[in-house]
DNA sequence: CCTACCGATCGGTAGG
DNA sequence: CCTACCGATCGGTAGG
């Protein structure tokens, strides 16, 4: 009798090597020349088949850009979890808040090709795409959130100040490096020092 | 003897008219949609020709975007110069940052057809338009790089702040709520008000 | 500014 | 995973 493994989604088979390899090719290119830009048989070309094989894999291109999304969203809150878990209990807002903001800035810095598409492309994500991907979305908004609302609990935070605008505002900073970030300038621990100090304490002296 | 106008580009011929409806059609559907997701057939549909007749005014499709994007940073340099008029000489770094905040955010959020197209569009961007916009992005970025400068001589910046990285994280700030802003929730001001707090002061009480 | 049309390319499919 | 192909659409052009 044969030990089936009933979950094989992850199994090191040929078939999901291939498989990883389309996303990987893909994620590289949609990242770099934007979604539409990229034609399936581009795709198809750098790993070595036909356009029409990739459909043994993917059903659809938007298959293909969901998933790629999907997991540059995992691999950031891995990497900023990864960051957070360096600090002790009861850290304080000011060391919560500057290591999420380096833990993102190295997800969608260090490794951008999936972690950056989302960032790179959101005019172009496909509606149904958008959809599928609001969970995660929301729910790594909500990490942020918490933060935010730790510095309230902790009395810190300036009285009245609009959260969620601090929360959109630290987004738009970190997430906007994505464009202009060369590797060899500044590195990311600079980038997210100089970051995470202008929102805790402004750009001003004193 | 006729006396003709020498410089007609901007005369209010039928010809013209016509070809700023194309250019305004054009604005609002790669603001919203997208460069590459917009067809011109849907550009031409909307101003009441057929496709091969937008070719009467322009000579490409990205002929038609760079006019839009060229158009785009006209309007924000206004917006924020008339903005930056309501100062009086002499006026305090932290005024005159504040004040540019407000032009840059009203200028991309209160008319963001043609101002919102180039961030929403940025990886889509083709590289002759890009290079030949070059000019004046460098110009806006030197207006801002100005500014920072005149804190640096009232000696109110922090010291050793990077001041590249400062503009750089004030433009993704700003810029990135050309993403999520919707009409109706929180006036323009008071977004102007918030950011420029926390790039002046930071988040914390005190 | 229209008619009529093009070459190219696209995402996707059938059948093996 | 390939061969062979599709229907649709695209930006763009010639000639008027």
């Amino acid at each position: 009798m044969m030990i089936t493994n009933k979950d094989n989604s992850k199994a090191d088979t040929k078939g999901n090597k291939t498989r990883q390899l389309i996303v990987d090719t893909a994620a590289k290119s949609f990242s770099k020349k934007g979604y539409l830009a990229t034609p399936l048989k581009e795709i198809a070309t750098s790993v070595g088949m036909k356009t029409g094989s990739l459909y043994y894999h993917f059903s659809s291109k938007e298959e293909l850009m969901e998933e790629v999304l999907a997991t540059g969203m995992i691999l950031i809150k891995q990497k900023v979890d990864e960051e957070m878990a360096t600090l002790n209990e009861g850290a304080s807002f000011q060391e919560v808040f500057k290591t999420a903001v380096r833990g993102h800035l190295k997800a969608i810095l260090q490794h951008p090709d999936y972690t950056s598409t989302s960032l790179r492309n959101y005019i172009q994500i496909p509606p149904s795409v958008r959809d599928a991907l609001h969970a995660k979305r929301v729910s790594y908004e909500q990490f942020w959130q918490d933060i935010i609302t730790l510095g309230e609990k902790q009395g810190v935070l300036r009285k009245g100040l609009d959260t969620r605008l601090l929360k959109l505002s630290i987004f738009g900073c970190m997430n906007w490096a994505s464009i202009w970030y060369k590797e060899g300038e500044k590195t990311i621990e600079e980038i997210a020092t100089v970051q995470a100090e202008i929102f805790l304490h402004g750009c001003l002296a004193e």
